[in-house]
DNA sequence: CAAGATTGATAGATCAATCTTA
DNA sequence: TAAGATTGATCTATCAATCTTG
């Protein structure tokens, strides 16, 4: 990497450190969600009978297994979300969206959307916008690439 | 956030997730270095008689205190770092960096700077290499302001 | 009291091993 | 045997509380 480089990728990995760190310190503080939660709850507020397969929610969320599994008995005793038994496929179970689940995420998107908002895209124009989202995808391309050889 | 503002920013969060996911297994499975014993290890390599004050090694990576103490315990029990006393400031204390943990980042910085350039920078051209550094700096600034607030 | 640093408790992530059903 | 999912062990991150010196 020449000095340019270097330079680049300290910043983006400073930046993506704290970006995180400061949303989910604001999320935690105002709504008592981690973003793990919140990107949990988010697909299941989407899905359709607000409930999805475990496999579906871990691919969507490119999560391990055991990862979901232990993230999601946290938010189950919190009463975010509940476990239930698949008819077609029993070895299989849905994640269900709770009431409450479906409040904390209604209540917490609005301002951590606002955050992102101004945080990231404000300012931002189409040419930055288009550059970031290209960036995004050539890098996940490659890192699926790199995954099968 | 319009359709396109949610389209770059999941594709934004799916691949800093997984590129560092990436990242930290390889150099766990080549070097045996996780990504925060490499990020503790760069900058003392680069320092001055190999040594930093544990407040300036923490402001570099924008690290809690707390969270550096906790990671040079574990650094130490492996022999890659050392404490020493502060003789001007007795509250004070230095990390400095062994032997083996400088032949540990020697030997693991190669294969991870080109990990980084294959699945980063090849084929960015300055444009986009510009606008990452930009937008980075923004980001940064952003999150400045929004701490002192 | 403030600054430098550490500690202990708790929550989260990762890995390998396990269990059940297809 | 493989797929869907869970468990337990271990390592890491975060928060609040603490200790010591300026």
């Amino acid at each position: 990497l020449d000095e340019e480089e270097q330079a680049t990728w300290r910043a983006w990995l400073a930046m993506t450190a704290r970006l995180q760190a400061h949303l989910n310190q604001r999320l935690q503080r105002d709504a008592g969600l981690t973003l793990a939660d919140y990107d949990v709850l988010v697909p299941l507020s989407e899905a359709p009978d607000s409930r999805l397969r475990m496999f579906a929610l871990a691919d969507r969320l490119a999560w391990e297994r055991s990862r979901l599994s232990h993230q999601l008995s946290r938010m189950q005793r919190r009463g975010l979300v509940a476990r239930e038994d698949c008819e077609d496929d029993r070895r299989g179970a849905y994640v269900v969206l709770t009431g409450a689940g479906r409040t904390a995420i209604e209540q917490a998107a609005p301002a951590h959307v606002e955050a992102v908002r101004s945080l990231v895209f404000d300012g931002l124009d189409p040419t930055q916008m288009e550059a970031l989202r290209s960036f995004s995808a050539t890098v996940l391309r490659r890192l699926d690439a790199a995954s099968q050889s």
